[in-house]
DNA sequence: GAAGAATGCATAGCCCAACTATATAGCTAG
DNA sequence: CTAGCTATATAGTTGGGCTATGCATTCTTC
């Protein structure tokens, strides 16, 4: 399991980390009760650490098509959770921006989030947490890369 | 950043966490034109690896109902992909089994996601890809405890 | 500066995974 | 043998995701 230069095990560990990738997310829908969506907190997450911006970009780096983003924003709106800002320079447009309201409820959700999954990581040792911490932030390197692309209005590579 | 034992961090960790999740997510979803979906695989992988069970039971452990179950299960039927055993104990009861043209299915998913998603981890380091396995066996430990509880028939902690 | 192409968002209509509530069938105790 | 529990199935809803398409606006080009 750890011989880990050639192609093969790379095959391997791309495979282990979407399953253990879609496992987590299963066990983390479970932990909270939150009617909302995981879709809406990544919109208002991406709105948060990207800042305000227009509808079909925020469609690109969030990875979904620009119809489910604006049903995503519609709901958002409905919730006062982002405001809609008129693009001066482009009737067409809008730029989207996130609301206090809804940095607050992305906050609450985290919160009780982890108030229910941390019974399962709170026995981490250091060198877990750290391993974890490192691996966030690889693959978060290797997302934003392909946000970038995206971003640019690339098609799915 | 390091000081690491307080809650705090975690609460920070496993937040980090969720949300580079919840993108690698989206970036799996649009890195395959499959048209099947990821509730299937993750359903064959767990018969995989779990061998054969109960629709119950293999609903607690992929932590859904168990009418969403009956519909995977029914689907994956439809597609020859599992195979149901009447239990000869209880009339009311399938176990429920992996079918080999499952497993090749799952295998041929695999390699066609891997193969899309390759190019964004190909240049990973040693070093990352020992950190990436490291945190796969981390969490995967941690799904594990949790499933052993779900499978006792506990709520959600 | 008007015609046609390109762009930005909205609408329509679909599919599927997820849920709750409930029905049906079979097992188990007393 | 009946009461209640357990295992799966069905019904009906919600919501995210998609493609296709419409409509308004901006850009381009002559």
């Amino acid at each position: 399991m750890h011989s880990s230069t050639d192609t093969s095990s790379l095959t391997a560990l791309i495979g282990d980390l979407v399953s253990v990738n879609h496992r987590l997310t299963r066990l983390a829908a479970a932990s909270t009760a939150s009617a909302e969506s995981p879709a809406v907190w990544r919109t208002i997450a991406v709105l948060r650490d990207l800042g305000p911006m227009r509808l079909g970009e925020l469609a690109r780096v969030s990875r979904v098509s620009q119809p489910t983003m604006t049903k995503l924003v519609h709901t958002l709106d409905d919730r006062g959770w982002i405001r809609r800002i008129a693009d001066a320079n482009d009737a067409r447009a809008w730029l989207i921006s996130a609301d206090p309201s809804g940095l607050e409820a992305l906050d609450a959700w985290r919160d009780e989030l982890v108030g229910a999954m941390a019974p399962y990581f709170d026995d981490l040792s250091i060198d877990e947490r750290e391993t974890l911490a490192r691996a966030v932030a690889v693959i978060r390197t290797r997302i934003e890369r392909a946000d970038d692309t995206a971003r640019n209005g690339a098609a799915t590579a």
